[in-house]
RNA sequence: GGUCUGUUGGUGAAGUGGUUAACACAUAACCCUCUCAAGGUUACAUACAUGGGUUCAAACCCCAUACAGACUACCA
């Protein structure tokens, strides 16, 4: 009786703004009416400006199990590390997430501003729901104030480390815990600062079964640490609590976060147990790894390696398509074969799995992406082509942007060889990649130019093919009346006009069809690799041909 | 030190007791072919971390070991 009302006591000092209760909040932000397994996923960033590859995985696979169910993805900003908040930290994630489709139902829409009911979505705001949160358990005796000093909480560590006990703040090493509640008044009345930790009901000596939905159950000890739950400085939760709360109070049914999460899991079960609230489910997930320099296979960082940044495949114009479609293959093993037995389906057709889901971690393959990126792109209309380069080089590359827009047909043609048919080209690996394609296609591009014919290098040969096909053979009405001739031509001049008598007797000519093909090929384009140089023949012109020519012999 | 996770060919992976262990990317060769890209055919790779056990039978179940990783903060 006496020891209620000094926790009471206890309490007000600790908490005097608390003025609702759990029940208020409850109240507040009710269960949300959706309609049966429906989930409720979120993604929770610290406000660091951007997202990197593990990130967008991860948001990505949140908001397909939502989507997947009719339910809601929301964004909730995790700021109660003011060290990890940068200035338009938000707005940052938001348009890193919106480059690639992944737009949140609710929560922060910008650096101050959110939308949904169930908000704050910024933890920073939320303190008073985790203050009260936090008294009802000092009310209760399961949550005390800890005035160990940084110095007394690492002088324990090395004994424990000496005595090879674990280590932590548990049992006997829990000084504070020990304190009666008047001592605990006394020492906030005499100023001390403190932590609030939790007084943990659990004993490691048992074992507890968690669910995983990635891992299948995963047994541990049951969790007996008192962990803090209210930092001394600011007053602003830890992870384990603001995660309790919020994700209690935003209705979240299914966490997904990264592994690392995974040894905290008893603490946030025990925690959920305390308050006696339904238990979200939980799926951890890999990392995305890579192989560095040395052949050692390690966590993406977003620090050491470009393809971390979820900005470089923006600015690489990988298509965000391309990037989403490589998302779900390492999300769920068998979204692969699903696309190619659906080729023409959405991906939003695809049924998210969390069971699917790798446990070990990815090895993030560009390869592969590329691979993705140059099929997509392969499949696209000429028109998309154009429209969305327009859209990209705007951004990146505003001189080939004028020149697109300025030859909107002709740059369409130019995408179109070979495109829109059952076996398309495919050799746009991305936007950025499309100018080494095309470029020579465009007269603003076609100076300071470097011939290399490769085989035929006489000076005077070259000039008698070029004057040769000028003279006879400029006829571009019907592409086999056209290589009809440049074969008449190589019959003329000594040249096998047939690779297959090449072949079989090299030495009866001078070269072959190929050889004057990449005469007339190199002249017009410089390079000795381009597509169907029948289709770049009539997409140049009569006239601009000529020009090439010309210039060519004059080089 | 403690707790937990993971380990199938170069890479991503399918595969939860029963034929020659899918498929995709990468690589190579050939075919097609005016070059390239694509396409077709084929090949490729010491692939089930190691050692025990259970079983008529194990990648799959059990136990050890190794290696990798995470956590063990008033960071998330």
């Amino acid at each position: 009786m006496e020891n209620e009302k000094e926790l009471r006591e206890l309490a007000d000092l600790m908490f005097p703004n608390v003025n609702k209760t759990i029940e208020d909040y409850e109240k507040m932000y009710p269960e949300r009416n959706l309609e049966d397994g429906a989930r409720v996923t979120r993604f929770a960033p610290s406000p660091t400006g951007f997202v990197h590859m593990g990130s967008l995985l991860s948001a990505f696979e949140s908001c397909k199990a939502a989507r997947d169910t009719n339910g809601i993805f929301y964004l909730r900003i995790e700021d109660t590390d003011q060290k990890r908040s940068v200035e338009n930290g938000i707005v940052g994630i938001l348009n890193d997430l919106k480059n690639f489709d992944i737009i949140p139902d609710e929560g922060m829409i910008n650096e101050y501003e959110s939308i949904g009911s169930y908000g704050p979505y910024i933890q920073s705001e939320r303190k008073e729901i985790y203050h009260t949160f936090c008294k009802y358990l000092v009310l209760k005796g399961l949550a005390y104030p800890c005035f160990c000093k940084e110095e007394e909480l690492n002088e324990t560590r090395e004994i424990q480390e000496i005595n090879k006990e674990r280590i932590g703040y548990y049992g006997s090493f829990a000084k504070c815990r020990s304190l009666t509640t008047k001592e605990a008044i006394q020492k906030i009345k005499d100023g001390e600062e403190y932590v609030v930790r939790l007084k943990s009901p659990g004993n490691f000596n048992n074992k507890i079964v968690l669910h995983d939905e990635v891992r299948g159950d995963i047994e541990f000890p049951e969790n007996d640490l008192d962990i803090v739950l209210i930092k001394s400085t600011d007053k602003l939760p830890t992870y384990h609590f603001a995660h309790l709360v919020d994700d209690h109070l935003m209705r979240t049914t299914h966490i997904t976060r990264g592994e690392e999460w995974i040894a905290s899991f008893p603490i946030h079960d025990q925690l959920f147990s305390i308050f006696n609230f339904k238990k979200p489910k939980y799926a951890h997930l890999g990392l995305v790894m890579k192989i560095d320099e040395n052949g050692v296979r390690r966590k993406l960082s977003k620090r050491k390696d470009k393809e971390a940044s979820v900005e470089y495949y923006h600015k690489e114009g990988i298509p965000k398509e391309a990037v989403k479609l490589y998302l779900m293959t390492i999300a769920n093993s068998n979204f692969e074969e699903w696309l190619d037995n659906n080729p023409d389906k959405d991906i939003s057709e695809f049924k998210f799995d969390f069971k699917k889901i790798s446990a070990s971690g990815t090895l993030f393959d560009v390869n592969k992406l590329f691979n993705i990126s140059k099929n997509y792109l392969s499949r696209l209309k000429a028109t998309e082509i154009y429209d969305n380069l327009l859209t990209y080089t705007k951004e990146f590359d505003q001189e080939f942007y004028d020149i697109l827009k300025n030859n909107k047909e002709y740059a369409t043609l130019i995408f179109n060889i070979e495109r829109e048919s059952v076996k398309p080209r495919k050799d746009y690996i991305s936007y950025s990649d499309i100018k080494n394609h095309v470029w020579y296609m465009f007269d603003e591009y076609f100076t300071n130019l470097t011939y290399d014919f490769v085989k035929i290098t006489n000076k005077e040969e070259i000039k008698t093919i070029i004057e040769t096909y000028v003279d006879k053979y400029l006829d571009l009405s019907d592409k086999d009346i056209w290589f009809n001739k440049i074969k008449e031509m190589c019959d003329t001049l000594g040249y096998a006009s047939n690779m297959k008598d090449y072949k079989k007797n090299p030495e009866a000519y001078k070269g072959s069809v190929a050889d004057v093909s990449t005469v007339l090929r190199v002249a017009l384009t410089t390079k000795t690799n381009t597509p169907d140089l029948y289709e770049i023949m009539k997409l140049l012109g009569d006239s601009k041909i000529k020009e090439r020519f010309i210039k060519c012999i004059n080089a």
